[in-house]
DNA sequence: TATAGAATTGACGTAAACGTAAGGGTGCAC
DNA sequence: GTGCACCCTTACGTTTACGTCAATTCTATA
């Protein structure tokens, strides 16, 4: 069951053997695909949140894995938890209209967007003081005639 | 030696025992005043932030302590490691103009605002997608009558 | 067939700044 | 003489998301 050789994986993405549009993938090019290393995606498969097939030992990535992962990707970009991530994503079902899902994540984001805009303000607090101190230790330097206005005891 | 009692150090901050203006102040009274725990107060001393007097024992902070923590305090807060504002006040020197210490200061706080900056950016674009998810997430909650089009797989 | 390039599992290491528990000492108000 | 309040040191634990070996196996190609 030969799937994508790594040279055909490097030239061509897509691969119209076995089934139509079955599109596996192997670790090595969904890592170069979404910028991750390897190590990232076994990881992720051990916290459970992607589920390759296997050829014997080998990962197999599908289409719905690669959905999977872009979500991954999209939650940590907004500052999710992997374990956020996993709850949500825990709550899909194809067969469903998943409100509830939905209603997790949006619970979720709100709280998230609440926290970065907290942290946003923290930084620019961090960023007035620090614009404040460098202003100072500019005045120093430029006064330096008065050592014992330094910094620090 | 008594110096501070902790029912006098709860009363009366001022202690003019022992020589003029000492004011020394045990590690309890030290951390309630600063808003951190013993804990801490003890870490920054093994990493070698503090070096607070001992009578016995007991640890015996100075107005320098003081000052070295409100120090310590202002980097957490603009982000510095504890490692950077070591850096910075080992190069503190009470006999000289301490222009080295200065440019120092100055070079990290410039890469540290750089850093700010850019941690500001990301957490707006974060903002930004989650706003965006957020809203096709309300937008797939309010036509749910449309059960393929959700989210992950 | 030899070798290089993938892939596998397993498991310890890392960073930062403390938290927390264990076990013990000192002094003083009652 | 004891019970608190306070202090001490030592040392392992916490968190999150992987990094970094190590030892081995698979497989395609020259």
């Amino acid at each position: 069951m030969k799937l994508v050789s790594p040279g055909a994986a490097a030239a061509n993405t897509n691969d119209m053997s076995d089934k139509a549009g079955e599109d596996l993938v192997r670790i090595g090019e969904m890592a170069k695909k979404y910028g991750v290393t390897l190590r990232t995606l076994r990881f992720y498969e051990d916290k459970g949140l992607l589920n390759p097939q296997r050829d014997g030992s080998t990962r197999l990535y599908t289409r719905r894995d690669k959905a999977r992962l872009k979500l991954i990707l999209l939650g940590r970009k907004v500052g999710f938890s992997l374990r956020d991530v996993k709850q949500m994503m825990d709550l899909y079902d194809p067969t469903g209209s998943n409100t509830k899902q939905l209603r997790l994540a949006l619970d979720k984001s709100e709280k998230q967007l609440a926290r970065l805009q907290k942290q946003r303000a923290l930084i620019d607090d961090a960023i007035n003081e620090l614009s404040n101190s460098m202003a100072a230790v500019r005045q120093m330097l430029s006064e330096r005639a008065a050592p014992q206005a330094s910094v620090a005891g």
